[in-house]
DNA sequence: ACAGTTGGTTGAAAATCGAAACTAACTCGT
DNA sequence: ACGAGTTAGTTTCGATTTTCAACCAACTGT
């Protein structure tokens, strides 16, 4: 467990929740349609007390919900919440990331703009200006949830 | 170390490099500018040896580049690679998820946009038609770099 | 009746982590 | 020139987590 609090940032308090080795793949196996517990666990490899204990959290935090697909034996599969599926750019982005750097540009999956087939990126964009914006011209300030650093923020 | 290889997957391609609890706090104070490592130390209570670890991985994966920032003692900063200021949507992704789910609406945090000052928001982007692209407006298919599943994909 | 499937639990060994102590190289104040 | 302070680590060791394997219970299909 964590030592130090001092979680004033949603990136920590993200990661606190489904930062570990394996939530953030038991969700992409979801995303996927892969809901059950045995194929989840065989797909990964992950041990079946850790899966147990990661898909309870994921339930008590409301990011995935356990529904009966049959009556007698009743058996449950695990299935995204709207909050679960708000994690879907999240993904994406981990993934595009994945797909130029780790996978030497070969995406496994693509995602594509319907009207002319290309590939996505999924990019910061700014509402006022209407254009994308480059890490460099980013900058991070207190927000109304309050804050700490008061760093240098240019990247 | 994980036992089942079968990474077929640039999400899990990438969960493997970066996907540990500590690396992806680094990363955020990276990006914020605290890239020193006795302030990255002190600001996410992280342990010493652990970090020390956690840098040397990014550093080999060039994700972070370490340069002097002074001579006679050679100090050295962290900083982030191109590769490693590729992760910026995913940080972004997480952190305005984290602010709708975890932070009750209430960002601790806001990334704004340097010359406007206005909020960002992430959006899937075309490079080729140049705009951003409504999720009602995407299709996934296979990709180059091979695929797994036959399952039902829908969520 | 009994092998098989699903969704777990339990316990011990192995790996990883955290806290504190220690080191090395250098600066700064006096 | 001496001692205190800073930065960036390494080492050690006890505590925690993870993995692996075995076990279990409810039910099915044959």
């Amino acid at each position: 467990m964590r030592t130090q609090p001092a979680v004033e940032c949603s990136i920590q308090r993200t990661l606190d929740l489904i930062g570990d080795r394996w939530t953030l793949l038991i969700l992409r196996d979801l995303f996927r349609g892969v809901r059950r517990f045995s194929r989840i666990q065989e797909d990964l490899g992950i041990a079946k007390n850790l899966l147990t204990n990661r898909l309870g959290t994921l339930v008590d935090a409301d990011i995935v919900e356990k529904v009966p697909y049959q009556e007698r034996p009743v058996r449950h599969e695990y299935r995204l919440t709207e909050k679960g599926r708000a994690l879907s750019p999240s993904l994406l982005a981990l993934m595009r990331w994945g797909d130029r750097y780790v996978s030497g540009g070969l995406a496994p999956t693509e995602l594509v703009h319907d009207e002319c087939d290309t590939r996505l990126e999924l990019q910061p964009w700014c509402t006022t200006c209407n254009v994308p914006v480059a890490p460099t011209d980013i900058s991070s300030r207190p927000g109304p949830g309050r804050h700490i650093g008061t760093e240098d923020t240019r990247v």
